[in-house]
DNA sequence: CTTGCGCAAATGTCAGACATTTAATAAGCT
DNA sequence: AGCTTATTAAATGTCTGACATTTGCGCAAG
C-alpha cells in the first residue's frame, strides 16, 4: 500500500496523525506490513521530518505501529491496538468503513458493561448528574424524527450515555465514555431510523433515566440492557 | 516542588518519563501547579532537550500534563488522567505510595466489572484459555504460604485475572488486563497474608476456574464477586 | 555450512537557530 | 485616572543538518 490514495492535508502533526490513523483503521495496510519511511511520508505530504515523527509517535503510542531502529515501521494487528486511548476514539469517529469486527467488539463490550454502569449510576448519581442526564434526554426528544437533525440527535445520544458513565462516580468507568462516540456514530449509518424504533429507543432511554433518578439499581440495570438489546441482536451479539 | 528530591537516572527518555510520572503519581505536584521547564529538567538530569521533550510527550499523552506554548507545562488533576493507558499501569506498578483514592477507584471498578468478565469468559473460553487459567492457578497454589515467594505469588495472581479477561474474547475487555497489575501490587503491601485468608482466596479462585470450565455463567459471576469481596469490604467499597 | 566482516538503510539522537504563543509590563492617548 | 496598544521576556513548538545506533543483508573466508 502506498500513500498516493490518501487525501492531502494542511498543517499540524495532529492532522497528519489523524490521516494516517484513519488509513490504518480502514485496513489500508495489512498487519505485519512495513509502513512507509519517515522521509517518504515527509516528501509526499510536504512536511518536515519532525512532523512525521510526531505523528508516528502518536500512532506508536496507540499501538497501531511498532518502530525499531534499523528495521523500520511495522503495522500491528488489530488485537494489539489500544482501543481505550482517547486518540483512538477521536480517529475512529467519523470513519465510515470501520472494521465490522471492531464495531461488534465495542458494542459487545457496551452490552455487557453498561448495565453495570447504570446500576452504579443509580447508586451514586448526584443532582448535577441527573441534570446532565435530563438535559441530554430532552435533547434527544427534541431532535427525534427530523431527518436533518440526525447528527444532532446522535450527539445527544452520546451525551446521555456519557452522562451515565460519569454518574457512576468511578474514575475508571468515566474514562470509557470515549468509546461511546465511535460506537454510536458507526451504527448511525446502518440503522434505518424508522419512527417507531426511534420512539421505542426514546422510551427505553427514559426508563434508564427514571431508574437512576429513583435509585433503583436493578431497574437501571435491566433498562440499560434493553436500550442496547435490539442493536445487539442485529449485530449477532446476543440472541 | 523542585526536582531535587528525585533520584538520578541513567539513559533513555522512557526511564526519565517513568521517573517523572511516578513523582506525579505520588502527588509531588499539586494539580494546577506549573511543571519545571524543559531546559531545567534537562540541566538537572544532564540529558538533551530532545529526551526531555520525548518524556514530556508521553506524560502529556497520558493526561498527566498539559502543555501550551508560551505558558508552560501544567499538572492536570487526577480525574483527567488516562488510567487506561498501558504506560500508566507500568508507571503505577511498583509505586508504594499510590493515592488511596486511586486504589479504591480501580478496585471498585474491578469489583463491578470482573463478575461480568468472568461470565463472558464462561461463555467464550477456549481450550488454550482454560490451560492458561489452570497454569496460573497452579502457580498460585505452589507459591502460597511461603513468605519469600510472595512476589511470585502476586505474579500468578495477576496472570490468573488477566487470563480471565483474555478468555472473554472481547478486544476491549482484554485491554483492561493492564489495570490488574497495579491493583494487585498495591494491595500486597497492606494485606496481612494470614494463612487462612490465603487458603480462602485460593478456594475462591478455584471456584471461578471451575465455573468457567463448566461454562456456568452464573456461577462464574458470583464466584468472581466472592474473590474480590473481602478486599472490597476492607476498602469500604461494599458492605 | 557457518562465521565474521562490512555496507546500506532505516530509525534514534543531538545541537542550535528560529518561530510562535502567552503573559506581563510599559507607553501613550483620551 | 483609566483604557488601549506596543514592547519585551519567557516558555513551548518547529525546522534543519549532521551524526549515532541498530538492523538486515551480502559476501567472502574458514
Amino acid at each position: 500500500m502506498t500513500l498516493d490514495a490518501l487525501p492531502p492535508h494542511q498543517g499540524g502533526a495532529e492532522q497528519l496523525a489523524h490521516l494516517l490513523a484513519q488509513a490504518l483503521l480502514a485496513g489500508h495496510w495489512q498487519p505485519g506490513d512495513t509502513f512507509p519511511r519517515e522521509l517518504d511520508i515527509g516528501k509526499h505530504f510536504a512536511v518536515s521530518r519532525n512532523q512525521v515523527r510526531n505523528a508516528l509517535t502518536s500512532l506508536t503510542a496507540a499501538g497501531l505501529l511498532e518502530r525499531t531502529a534499523g528495521r523500520g515501521t511495522l503495522v500491528r494487528k488489530l488485537g494489539e491496538w489500544h482501543l481505550l486511548d482517547p486518540l483512538m476514539s477521536e480517529w475512529m469517529t467519523g470513519l465510515v468503513n470501520l472494521d465490522p469486527q471492531l464495531v461488534r467488539a465495542i458494542y459487545a463490550f457496551r452490552y455487557s458493561a453498561e448495565p453495570v454502569v447504570a446500576a452504579l449510576a443509580a447508586q451514586a448519581a448526584q443532582a448535577d448528574d441527573l441534570e446532565r442526564l435530563e438535559c441530554a434526554f430532552a435533547g434527544m426528544e427534541n431532535t427525534a424524527g427530523s431527518v436533518d437533525k440526525r447528527a444532532e440527535h446522535a450527539e445527544y445520544d452520546v451525551a446521555f450515555h456519557d452522562a451515565t458513565y460519569h454518574a457512576s462516580h468511578n474514575l475508571v468507568w468515566r474514562q470509557m465514555g470515549h468509546l461511546l462516540r465511535p460506537s454510536i456514530m458507526a451504527l448511525i449509518h446502518r440503522s434505518q431510523h424508522r419512527t417507531d424504533t426511534l420512539d421505542d429507543s426514546l422510551a427505553r432511554h427514559r426508563q434508564v433515566l427514571d431508574a437512576i433518578r429513583h435509585r433503583d439499581t436493578h431497574a437501571a440495570e435491566t433498562a440499560a440492557r434493553e436500550v442496547l438489546r435490539r442493536t445487539a441482536i442485529d449485530l449477532g451479539i446476543v440472541s
